[in-house]
DNA sequence: TGAAAAAACTAATATGCGTTAGTTTTACAA
DNA sequence: TTGTAAAACTAACGCATATTAGTTTTTTCA
């Protein structure tokens, strides 16, 4: 019936790729039809394949968009000039800011990578894991020069990254805490502890 | 064909919810069948229903024994006599146990439990809010004891559950770090931090 | 304005799901 | 050894799913 809202600068299957990140958030992807997406866009199912081949491909999107934004930034904080611990923090923030500015796709990429398909899962997989690793590198190289304690470097990525994945859990205190504040408390946190 | 196995201190249901759990955490409570968990257990589907009421009640098991460990120990700990500092670290080291040691029914309450019917979806948000703010409780209370640096009490809970819940990533590597090790780095860094 | 392309529609298919009904087999106690 | 309860079985139902084929409507642009 309706068709599908073509805003300026985003193609229809970028509008289909939004509201499915946020139906796969709230619903889960493998509960999600492509009937509710389809509703949900004031539109019957199978138009959706106009614009998309397939529902796995959605997933596929979403989750390796947020994945090559990750890889892009860490390219990025890698080749500066700053410090180990500068650069450690700087990842921080950039993780609470992804998390806070793309909500839906970031928690549909954290939550719902299980369910795509191979070749797609694999490489997935592998990216995180040289992400991570990646991560390990910079704490290692915090700890020669003395900036950081002589912690097992994987140990700290684990909590660092899971703590900021926790942010998934804060929309609902929005209103009561300014988002610089919970920024740089849980970058104080991670990096100085709470212990006086 | 044949019997689900009854070992001595668990009854037939027992069984079941445990695979269910493992079953559940492999491949997503929706994807995952009742046709596939009576094959895990050797048993054809209608013949779990002489045990259990529904695939939906196999869900509010696990994640409500899960709740109620959590609950059971947090009201141990805060009616002892440690300082608060003392209880803070008692609570994130139950967590992390509970995460290495029950892996499987916690990884599926912490990351299904959005499939809960009503009332025991709600019941459980509940639970868990109120979980939440007992700790933020913890953290005010060592605040005011100078214990504690002045952050915001519920930043440092967020921090300090999401990153023990991030344990779930580290089943790969437990050959290469001893579990005490893990237990004791991440205490140490969310107490004082990584940086010299 | 009219032709071409884009994007919607309806109808239908095959598949897998949770679950029920009714029956048969197995296990244990008298 | 036999009777009873527990627990398995087979067959089937109704429903929701992703996707396809074929057709019609809408939009775009020369």
């Amino acid at each position: 019936m309706a068709k599908i809202f073509n805003s300026k600068n985003s193609t229809r299957k970028d509008v289909i790729i939004q509201k499915a990140a946020m139906l796969y958030k709230s619903k889960s992807y493998a509960t999600a039809s492509m009937r509710e997406l389809a509703e949900a866009l004031g539109v019957e199912a199978p138009s959706l394949y106009n614009h998309i081949g397939s529902k796995s491909e959605l997933l596929q999107i979403i989750c390796f968009k947020v994945a090559n934004n990750f890889i892009e930034q860490i390219k990025a904080i890698q080749s500066g000039g700053d410090t180990n611990a500068v650069k450690i923090e700087a990842i921080i923030r950039f993780h609470i800011k992804m998390m806070l500015d793309n909500f839906d796709e970031v928690y549909v990429s954290n939550h719902e990578w299980k369910h795509l398909k191979e070749p797609f899962l694999t490489d997935f997989l592998n990216t995180r894991r040289s992400y991570e690793q990646s991560l390990v590198n910079l704490v290692e190289a915090g700890i020669e020069t003395n900036e950081i304690k002589p912690v097992n470097a994987y140990v700290a990525v684990l909590t660092i990254l899971s703590a900021v994945r926790g942010l998934e859990f804060w929309q609902r205190n929005k209103k009561n805490i300014p988002q610089q504040v919970l920024e740089d408390d849980m970058v104080h946190h991670l990096l100085n502890g709470i212990l006086n």
